[in-house]
DNA sequence: CCCTAAAATTTCAAGCTTAAAATATTTCGA
DNA sequence: TCGAAATATTTTAAGCTTGAAATTTTAGGG
């Protein structure tokens, strides 16, 4: 007997919206909880996070748009964000020799220590906030995520 | 014979914060491409295509704070989004009788037939993004958010 | 009836984000 | 060496977003 369910590319199609909306659904949620978390009990935000993150990751530092293109956000607006965490110290821009063009942006001491801080929390907080997948779940989930993933990196 | 790569409680930490920022890359990918198929292809963008899906879904128009809490963005948010939409004649307030402090959204008609519009495209967009995606994908990553989103559920 | 608390909405200030324009510098072919 | 094209970054204008303050209206106890 066939199946009465059986997807044809119609319904297929409506089951991908469906898995959109609530993929965003969890997203956001999370989101908004680590922003507020952020906010609330560290004062900061996400964007800036995101860009000590990336700064901690390479402790050399990186070109501003080297930074961009990491974060895939737009020039503009790392500049915007380096220059608020300069001004409080966490950050700071060096020159590139050979190139005056450019400049490097580093955490500064002050910055690597408050950047741990923040990250032994924001993994605190994911941990709590996924606590309802199994490590089973987390392979299976990742694993669909790379199918997604993998369509992504073609299209570049 | 024990498995040697046995998950402990910090291990499983790290592998819940990888699959978040795989789950954050996933989004982020579509949603970018979705802001600039709307921008690029229909002059609109993404709040707004949210509001007007929002009111389609209520012929009967949804109160101003119905609205907010619907799409779980702040109420000064989508006044802003209602008077652009209302300037342009894609969305009208109507008085709510009895209750002069209140205002019901409500698409007009050349609003729902921009919607109808979008929502086809947006369907065919994310159908495209997740082709990657069978059925069976489908379901099985359904399952996995649902474990994502019982917790947050609980949470209110 | 009065008047305080609650409710619905808008306004506001601050920050994030983008695309595009503007600046400054480097590269490289003629 | 000159100058056009490419590269690195900042600036700018416009829109989104939030939380908090302000405004208007309603509800309910005394």
């Amino acid at each position: 007997m066939k199946p009465s369910q059986a997807p044809t590319g119609e319904t297929l199609s409506k089951a991908r919206l469906r898995v959109w909306l609530k993929l965003l659904k969890s997203v956001n949620g999370i989101e908004t909880e680590i922003r507020r978390n952020l906010r609330e009990e560290h004062g900061t935000t996400l964007p800036r996070f995101d860009v000590m993150s990336a700064l901690a990751r390479f402790p050399d530092g990186l070109k501003m748009s080297e930074l961009s293109s990491y974060l895939k956000v737009s020039n503009g607006n790392v500049t915007g964000i380096v220059d608020k965490l300069t001004e409080e110290g966490l950050a700071l821009r060096v020159a590139v020799p050979g190139d005056r063009r450019a400049q490097v942006a580093r955490l500064t001491a002050k910055g690597r220590v408050a950047f741990e801080e923040l990250a032994q929390h924001h993994e605190d907080w994911i941990n709590t906030l996924l606590e309802g997948l199994s490590a089973g779940n987390v392979d299976a989930l990742s694993a669909h995520l790379d199918c997604i993933l993998d369509r992504q990196m073609e299209e570049d």
